[in-house]
DNA sequence: CCAAAACAGAAATAAAACTTGCAGTGATTG
DNA sequence: CAATCACTGCAAGTTTTATTTCTGTTTTGG
């Protein structure tokens, strides 16, 4: 007789211990959990190919009072634990991690999306729309790998008329761009992991010439984000796998979104604008000097 | 007397011509379907503040036998039809769509994520991994908003070796690009909405060339995809909002995962160069001119 | 304002869901 | 090889859940 807390991982913990038709018992709830917490007893019986005395018995095994406790338990863990991209993950495990099946890294990134739902300070989301709208210009940081998010922000910005100015070089280039850069703007940083020699320089200097700094990062550790004025967190998964850069993505994406709300008629007008423009120049020779990219 | 079939929308339907206390019920059915999928008729009856029987005729008012029916379709409305992401959306209701809160953003994102699980074809997935891993260089097309996907994919198939070459530019200079393209190449694009010009120049040009071109789009309409030899389909949401470019991305980190795999040791290895690189040089002065980031 | 109809809840009844005792089975051990 | 033990399903009980009936109440239409 084992003490009781949360059955699920209990179960995993005595499978070892179980009985052959025990063990069925568990795989089922292991396995297809979902199904099985809308079951009574009866349908749980013939469709584990069990007797209901049986799984009685295995809910008292398990310090249950009976089934009906050991069912609510699976639900409240069903409810609290199993969450949507884990269910997900669980209903394409038949084919588990293939990485040639591209359900299993959708799924993974629907995951960390997820995560992210706690992992993203609100009051953060929201000071930092604030301060992009309010900056006089935008500086982007991003390199390697992390190039790919500040030229998204970059771009979306300038097509609401917001001087975004996307700056990938690094080193002591950096100082260059620095004499341009003011208090009264903004510096949008995407640097993940740890801090590497040219973050730390960028963040001493725009602290020490007062430059507010949104960074959007996945370490929390102080060297990171000592001198940064705004902090996203963007998980991106434990190590091992290949970071995504989905979640910092789609942070990126509400950002924008959150800008044009803010800006109302402005954002609009600014999208109208570019939009006569393409029309007036799309037949002419000049067309192909300017993107044409035409989603919204 | 009205005829079943899909519980939860009939209720909607009918919803005027109920009761009192039979409204009682189908709000609670309407606005906590994920609660009461698990009650029992006397638990439900409390929830609600109603009497069993009159939930009983609520039932058997739809065209339900009885209870237990009624229950069993909304389970399976439950399973079926709330997915992970509308569930979740349903959860953040109470305050619905506010562009200042980043839930409401990154849950639009996992359903447009879902919507991806069923619209990536995945033999066109095996495909474009296969593709990439057996072309001699990879030439990456993305304009305006799709640069960053470009980038992205570019920066990271770099990682392990492979030749890819971002090629942003469009226009004239776009056949200039060309004269170095060949068979055994490969072309992906990025291209969204509607081809523009200079898509479609890119896409004949290299049907004449016989380049093979992987597409990623989120439209089917044949001229944009008459001339690709793989097309990914990339749904990005409804038209109204502003698009986004998770899904894409997602996709590119598939790809990246999938490329990751099939190269096997070979991708290790380039990453460990990688890293033996920096380790020799990170104390020089010659840091800053390599790329520091330093996740995998 | 009153009668007829519709409605809702309490209680009684029916139907399940659940539990337990018992006997049969097969494995283990002395 | 027989005795023991753990395990299981059957079937008979017990409890919980669901339905129906009955009765008082509210609503509706004249």
């Amino acid at each position: 007789m084992i003490t009781k807390s949360d059955s699920y991982h209990q179960i995993i913990e005595v499978y070892d211990d179980l009985s052959r038709q025990q063990k069925k018992i568990a795989d089922g709830i292991i396995n297809r959990c979902d199904e099985i917490v809308f079951f009574s007893i009866t349908q749980l019986a013939n469709f584990l190919g069990v007797s209901e005395a049986t799984i009685v018995r295995f809910a008292q095994h398990l310090g249950h009072k009976g089934f009906p406790e050991l069912k609510e338990d699976l639900v409240k863990y069903y409810r609290e634990y199993l969450t949507p991209g884990a269910r997900m993950r669980r209903s394409i495990e038949e084919f588990p991690d293939d990485p040639l099946l591209y359900k299993s890294h959708a799924a993974r990134e629907i995951q960390l999306l997820e995560e992210s739902l706690q992992a993203v300070d609100n009051d953060s989301f929201v000071q930092a729309v604030e301060a992009i709208v309010q900056a006089e210009r935008i500086f982007l940081f991003g390199n390697g790998g992390n190039e790919c998010l500040a030229n998204h922000l970059t771009f979306r910005l300038s097509r609401f008329k917001l001087k975004a100015i996307q700056q990938s070089v690094s080193g002591k280039n950096l100082f260059e761009k620095f004499l341009q850069i003011e208090k009264s703007d903004l510096i949008i940083a995407y640097h993940f992991y740890k801090p590497t020699i040219d973050f730390r320089r960028l963040m001493e200097v725009s602290a020490e010439r007062e430059v507010p700094v949104l960074l959007m990062t996945d370490s929390l550790v102080p060297p990171m984000i000592r001198h940064a004025k705004i902090v996203l967190f963007a998980p991106r998964g434990s190590a091992g796998t290949f970071h995504s850069q989905v979640v910092p993505m789609a942070i990126n994406n509400a950002l924008i979104n959150g800008v044009a709300s803010k800006l109302g008629n402005k954002a609009v007008k600014a999208l109208q604008e570019l939009s006569d423009m393409r029309q007036k120049h799309y037949f002419s020779d000049f067309s192909s000097l300017i993107s044409h990219e035409n989603d919204q």
